[in-house]
DNA sequence: ATGCCAACCAATCGCCTGGT
DNA sequence: ACCAGGCGATTGGTTGGCAT
């Protein structure tokens, strides 16, 4: 109270007016002081006596500070916002000491970790398997999908994400012993698939399904399948690369389709056998025995080679495929190697050609071959219907249109002459 | 003119592999 | 484990030629 003088009123002195706020006199009641009147009316800090203060109070400042800076103080955030003279430094200490009205054994960060649930780094809560299990319930729930280490935020939980559980279920921390996983955890509690350890398969198993499978589709499961009946989270693709590769189990270097085929007689593309132009040779002759015609791509199934279509060896043979590496076809083999006469190789036809056949049916019947006459004496694999056709159409090599009447009718003309 | 057939062509299916 | 792509096999449709 070493102001001396008050201003603007002569003989007044502040260390007297601060003696009547104290004492008591002169119209005030007392009991306070200068100091704390101006700390009470003006907000001007004392010093020597700082106010008390409220926990409640403590955290109406930091609420307010949470909304203006979008955070929590802590003891490095400066002065208090809503409080001027107060300093974050000071009230974390008087929560840790217990001063100013204050409890002590506390810290800002155990203060707002308890009241406002506010995540303290130093002391986090800790971790429960059935806390982390409640939680990938609620996450269920709400995404349909159990959490991963990328599920990002924890559902329900401020400032838990799973990339932190995950951490700690596999290092330990927070009340973990490690060496788990979300994965595992999930699968144990959960009966949840755990990609990185899928559980083994079995022959029996996928004979099983693929049954299933048939009895539900009334076909045989590919790789392309998709879901499997029966069987949550397995996938035919997978089943497929187990095969394939190895591993869950299984041995490797085997397909889906050669299981199927094994063992439940389903005819595939990956277990056909090989073809061999005298294979294919071998099996026409017997066919040519058996119906007296040779086989086309229509002529169904192979005789004595049950699974074998002549469509799909004539098919290979197209496309050079099932080992037969040069292209052709069956007619054409056919025609190559039995003298079966190819259907699209029709012979050329000429005009003179036609004139010797047709006087040579003259000489023979004593009439000139038409359309109906049959099969040509000379060439028994010509008909005068077909002759006539090209004479009609302009096929076969004869490039003007005629018409075999008009041809035998010049002919006769000119042989009677 | 119409129907049939074999050849041809294009699209799709299914197996498998390489990359990630 | 999953995805994408290569490749062979298969299927469905079209074309052209012949027979009716």
């Amino acid at each position: 109270m070493g102001s001396g003088a008050v201003k603007d009123a002569p003989g007044e002195i502040w260390k007297n007016i601060n003696m009547s706020l104290n004492r008591g006199g002169r119209g005030l009641p007392g009991g306070t002081s200068l100091a704390q009147l101006l700390a009470w009316k003006r907000n001007v800090r004392n010093t020597t006596r700082p106010p008390n203060l409220a926990v409640e109070q403590v955290l109406k400042w930091a609420d307010h500070h949470y909304e203006k800076r979008g955070k929590w103080p802590n003891s490095s955030s400066g002065m208090v916002h809503a409080a001027p003279g107060e300093s974050w430094r000071n009230i974390n200490m008087s929560l840790h000491v217990g001063r100013r009205g204050l409890p002590g054994g506390l810290s800002l960060a155990k203060l707002l970790a308890e009241k406002r649930s506010v995540r303290n780094p130093q002391a986090l809560p800790k971790l429960t398997a059935a806390k982390i299990l409640h939680w990938a319930d609620v996450h269920h729930r709400k995404t349909g999908e159990w959490p991963t280490v990328k599920s990002g935020p924890v559902i329900g939980a401020a400032g838990e994400d799973w990339a932190s559980v995950s951490r700690c279920l596999h290092a330990g921390g927070r009340g973990l012993p490690g060496k788990s996983s979300l994965g595992k955890l999930l699968a144990e509690r959960r009966g949840v698939r755990n990609q990185k350890a899928p559980p083994m398969l079995t022959i029996h198993n996928i004979l099983k399904w693929a049954d299933a499978h048939r009895r539900k589709t009334g076909e045989w499961p590919t790789e392309n399948s998709g879901e499997v009946f029966g069987a949550p989270g397995e996938n035919w693709n997978s089943i497929a690369n187990a095969f394939y590769r190895g591993g869950r189990g299984l041995p490797g270097n085997l397909s889906l389709a050669k299981l199927l085929a094994e063992r439940r007689g389903v005819r595939s593309t990956a277990v056909l056998r090989r073809l061999t132009i005298e294979q294919i040779l071998e099996w026409a002759d017997a066919h040519h025995r058996k119906r007296g015609v040779w086989p086309n791509k229509k002529s169904g199934e192979v005789f004595g080679a049950p699974g074998e279509d002549w469509k799909s060896i004539a098919g290979a043979l197209y496309h050079g495929g099932r080992g037969l590496r040069k292209k052709s076809s069956l007619a054409k083999l056919l025609a190559e190697k039995r003298g079966v006469p190819h259907p699209k190789a029709y012979a050329k036809l000429t005009t003179k050609l036609i004139l010797q056949w047709a006087n040579a049916h003259h000489r023979n019947t004593g009439e000139w071959p038409n359309a109906n006459s049959g099969a040509v004496f000379d060439a028994p694999r010509e008909t005068w219907s077909s002759i006539a056709t090209a004479l009609y159409q302009g096929g076969r090599g004869l490039r003007k249109k005629s018409s075999l009447a008009k041809l035998v009718a010049a002919e006769r003309g000119a042989s009677r002459r």
